[in-house]
Order: C-alpha cells, then sequence, then structure tokens
DNA sequence: AATCAAACGTTGTACAATCAACTATATTCC
DNA sequence: GGAATATAGTTGATTGTACAACGTTTGATT
C-alpha cells in the first residue's frame, strides 16, 4: 500500500469521482422522468412542495427555501411564479417586514405532493439507495464530510 | 438492527441521498468557479479538452464525445460551435461517412487543458477525493454499482 | 431624527441546455 | 437496384438558470 500523498490523486479517487458523477447524472434523469410523468412535476417543483409541506403552517419564506432548494433567489422568483400559476403554492404578503413574501401550499399543491411523494421515494430507493447495500453508513459518512454543515 | 424491505426507504439511506445532492453541488460549484476564474473554461468544455487529449489523434466524432460528457447531442453542438469559435478546437469532416464530423484538439486547446488541469486535479483531489478517506473504496463501489456499466 | 448601510426579493439580459423536428448520408432488405 | 429504415448531426423553439442592477424596506449610527 502506497501513501497518499494530500496533493496527488491516486487512480481509486478518480475512479470514485467519476462514478460520483455519473451516478449523479443517471439517478437525476430517472427521478426527473417519473416525476415529470407521472405527476408533471419537475424536482425543483417537488422539492419547493416537499419543504413547504414540512414547514410549520405550511409557509416559507423566498431565502428560507432558497437555501434548502438548491436554486439561485432569482431562480426561486420565477419558479415560485410558475408554481402560483399552476395554483401549488400561493404568495402572502408578510405583515411584519414587507420586504418578504411567504410561500404558502395550497390544498391543490398538497394533494399533488401527496400524490408524488411515493413515486419519488420509491424512485429514491429504486434508483439509489437500493444499491448502497452494506456500503450505507461509509457512503453517507463520506458523503457528509464533502457536503459540509 | 432492523432488516431492510426493498420497498421501504430509511432515515440512514435518506441522509445519504441528502448528502449525495448537497455534495455535487458543492463540489461542482468549486470545481466550476476555480476553472472558471482562472482559466475561463467551463466544466463542459474542459471535459471536451479531456477526451480529445486522450483520443488518438487527438480526435472524436461528436457522438463518441456525447456519449462521454454528460451532454446531450444538441448540446454538443452548440458547446463544439462555441469551442471552435474560442479556437481550442476545430471540426473536421470525416472522408469515409459524411454525416460524421470529428472534432480535432487545436494546439491552443492543448495548451490550455494543459495550463488548466492542475487547476482541475487538484480541485477534485481538494473538494472531493480528500474526504473519503479510509472510505474511498466503498463509496468507489457503492457509486459504480449506481452509475451502472 | 436623518442618514447610511444592509437585507429581501424582483427584474432585464444573456446564456446554456433540452426536446422535437429536420437534413443529409448510410445501410438493409426485398 | 430501389425503397424503406436507421444513423449523425444540426436547427428552431422553449425552458430554466445565473448574474448584475434595481427598488423597497429595515436596521444601525450618529
Amino acid at each position: 500500500m502506497v501513501p497518499q500523498s494530500a496533493k496527488s490523486i491516486s487512480a481509486k479517487q478518480l475512479d470514485a469521482w467519476i462514478a460520483f458523477l455519473r451516478a449523479h447524472r443517471r439517478v437525476l434523469e430517472h427521478l426527473e422522468a417519473e416525476l415529470r410523468g407521472e405527476h408533471g412535476l419537475s424536482l425543483s417543483e417537488y422539492e419547493v412542495l416537499l419543504h413547504l409541506s414540512r414547514a410549520p403552517r405550511n409557509r416559507l419564506r423566498m431565502g428560507e427555501l432558497a437555501a434548502n432548494v438548491l436554486v439561485t433567489p432569482s431562480g426561486l422568483t420565477r419558479l415560485a411564479d410558475r408554481m402560483a400559476d399552476a395554483g401549488l403554492i400561493a404568495r402572502r404578503p408578510c405583515p411584519e417586514d414587507r420586504r418578504v413574501s411567504y410561500l404558502v401550499l395550497t390544498a391543490a399543491g398538497r394533494k399533488r405532493f401527496e400524490a408524488a411523494a411515493p413515486t419519488h421515494v420509491r424512485g429514491v430507493q429504486e434508483h439509489f439507495a437500493g444499491y448502497l447495500g452494506g456500503d450505507t453508513a461509509a457512503v453517507l459518512a463520506a458523503l457528509s464530510r464533502i457536503a459540509g454543515p
């Protein structure tokens, strides 16, 4: 076993990197296609519904969502517009701070989310988690270090 | 330890999934920013140069590249246009099959790639591989199963 | 109290990526 | 040998994203 310098990269590490990129693309393709095909939702839209459904009173500020949804604030503005047009969410001004607007889950949005959630969870299991097997703990540990706090 | 059904998903698996998404985003942000800032290249452009530099005679068909670069054929057409305009690659018709066009690395493209490669490799080490530690083999194994053949 | 700076969200613009449809060439099969 | 089919790549239209600049509101400083 050759000690691994901190600066160079081993073949195994490089393979892991390439597998990481491929795995990401593959899984997201599947999940996007399933969600889109069966429920007419993009992954971003699903995530917005997910976070809102878990939030107290089913409402969140734009900024709170932007931090979690992996979308920039400006992207979220347009995403929220589309979802509001579709009736999945509604915009509510915040009385305490008139700069902020809340996004709240509508009844239709909740219904759509509840219909889509099993599809998504099954997809994550089928295309990602199911392959982890005995390596689950190690993968979780490594990815958590990479993902940061 | 509770046996894991094939259909449901455990908390640990779900955490791994979330960490996976965050890790991907975080690493790619870093790599994109470094490559863009120090060498004016996007990650996709870098990958095109990488594959060409490794190919025999430094040339590949569009289709061969599209399979490896994680871009659709139409996306690659535009990417190749931009890179040809920038002088990094050149398009060459194939005499044997006039449907195909080859992309070949130019001298400028090679030079740019050679300048950028250390940055990228260091970035992969610093933002991804360096965190794997003793879990490298397990992560590689799991990701390879997910990524498929 | 007035001002200056910071934070929240939205908009204009540009860009990159996709899908579907299309052109052109090659191959297959009666 | 000629029609049907498949393949390589491009193009048009749409979508989604980011970046930078902006208006508005809030909070801090003095």
